[in-house]
DNA sequence: AAAAATCCGGCAGAAACCTGCAAGAATTGC
DNA sequence: GCAATTCTTGCAGGTTTCTGCCGGATTTTT
């Protein structure tokens, strides 16, 4: 048997079972398993596979979602990095949806051992890229709006949780009105998130600080931290110093 | 025998079999192994066939492997536009992972109204951008292998659903060995699929038809529909004409 | 935290490859 | 027709590739 034919062979069985194991394929070609993860790593590295611990997974499994171009996707970036930089291994982690959101779960460090609970379909699909992390995910209804679980159910599922952490993607946030949003389920859902966490992160970019939505999700007291892309100095987190918020 | 006449055989013999070895030639033609692999360079150059170590296989057998994104992306289709007939308006349906699925998915009318109950975060994500279909998404510890939700909790929840259809992405179906797949926790979320579903529709390629992987996910009769991208009349699919599955 | 499975780097033998060479065959030019 | 030239082929040798194995590191699972 031909390496390269081999190596066509392993292509087919990975797309037609969209995952294989080394154990399996060094049996079925008669090689030895270490033949089996060379071809796995050349494969891998010309993209026609992911390889994974024991084995090998399709690839057309992990591009259905695309990153799009994303409004303010500079200042988001900057406000990831400092949100990762909050997270500390073993943490049971809330989030939210929002693209700011899922910015920083796509940069988050592959070495990050924590567990994510979320409520994002997006932010699932995202955290399941990371090799080290526990995702769980609130079931229910999803909403077509927000693109996150919503209802009844999810709330409850919610509070079963005891998190360390929220992250807090925010539509507007002042220091009067705290944070408040237009979609009455999601301002439900962010409750019960703020009430089942011991800190609150919020995140936003400059252009949403001062601003106010009809809702109430929390007054302002109501979360701990503020991460924007702004240095932590800047004149306009000035109020928000003053209410003893930590800005980062 | 004259050189040409001798690339010409190897030519022949590398489309008969996709594949030549230089010893096979050399003994078969009696020339020495530096003659055979010089013609194999030639050839290689006038692109006639593709050279590799040890041999060359033919062009042919390159290109029937080269895919591009999804492994069968036509069968599947065709698969998928099957599957949509079988929805009616105001349906509580079941679905699984899988690609075929999610092509299915993408594919559904916009003007379907129906309630989706899945496991799958790319499934959500598809079914989101449909603007009449309910979404449930069952919540729990996601699977980074199968990209869908597992878990005692998740099973827990699907048995509260009664839904009239369950669409079943498959690896392996065959006649006396049912649906099979090599995934624990994947086995146990189908089971329960399969028990909280009416009527349950098997979606598969004919390739993995006659296949059996390690696990059983449910006999030969836990299923009631077998949708393949062959022509219901098809030979290969007589045995299950046989097992009175509602062949579409 | 221990145990099992998997991965990784290096090693060695075998097989395959390439380069240069020379003898023979075929072709060309006269 | 014959010599010069080119082409082809096999061989020798040194080089590269492939593959299995081993020991230790890393990861996963219990």
């Amino acid at each position: 048997m031909l390496k390269k034919e081999r190596q066509e062979l392993i292509i087919h069985e990975v797309n037609l079972h969209n995952k294989v194991l080394v154990a399996d394929l060094s049996a079925k070609i008669s090689v030895s398993e270490d033949t089996v993860r060379r071809d796995l790593i050349e494969l891998s590295d010309e993209g026609r596979l992911v390889k994974v611990h024991g084995g090998a997974i399709s690839n057309s499994f992990r591009n259905s979602y695309k990153h799009t171009d994303v409004y303010s996707l500079d200042q988001k970036k900057v406000i990831a990095q400092k949100a990762v930089s909050v997270i500390r291994d073993g943490m049971l982690v809330f989030t939210t949806g929002g693209t700011t959101l899922l910015e920083m779960l796509r940069i988050l460090p592959r070495s990050l051992r924590a567990t994510f609970v979320t409520v994002s379909v997006q932010g699932a699909f995202e955290l399941m890229q990371h090799p080290h992390i526990e995702v769980i995910l609130i079931g229910g209804k999803l909403s077509h709006n927000a693109q996150i679980v919503i209802g009844g159910e999810a709330i409850h599922r919610i509070r079963k949780f005891n998190a360390d952490l929220a992250f807090l993607g925010v539509n507007a946030i002042d220091t009067e009105r705290g944070i408040t949003d237009n979609d009455y389920e999601v301002t439900l859902i962010k409750q019960a998130i703020i009430e089942s966490s011991a800190h609150v992160v919020a995140l936003s970019i400059a252009e949403k600080l001062n601003t106010v939505q009809k809702i109430q999700v929390c007054p302002p007291e109501g979360y701990q931290t503020l991460i924007t892309e702004l240095p932590p100095g800047h004149p306009l987190l000035q109020p928000y110093h003053n209410k003893n918020k930590t800005i980062v």
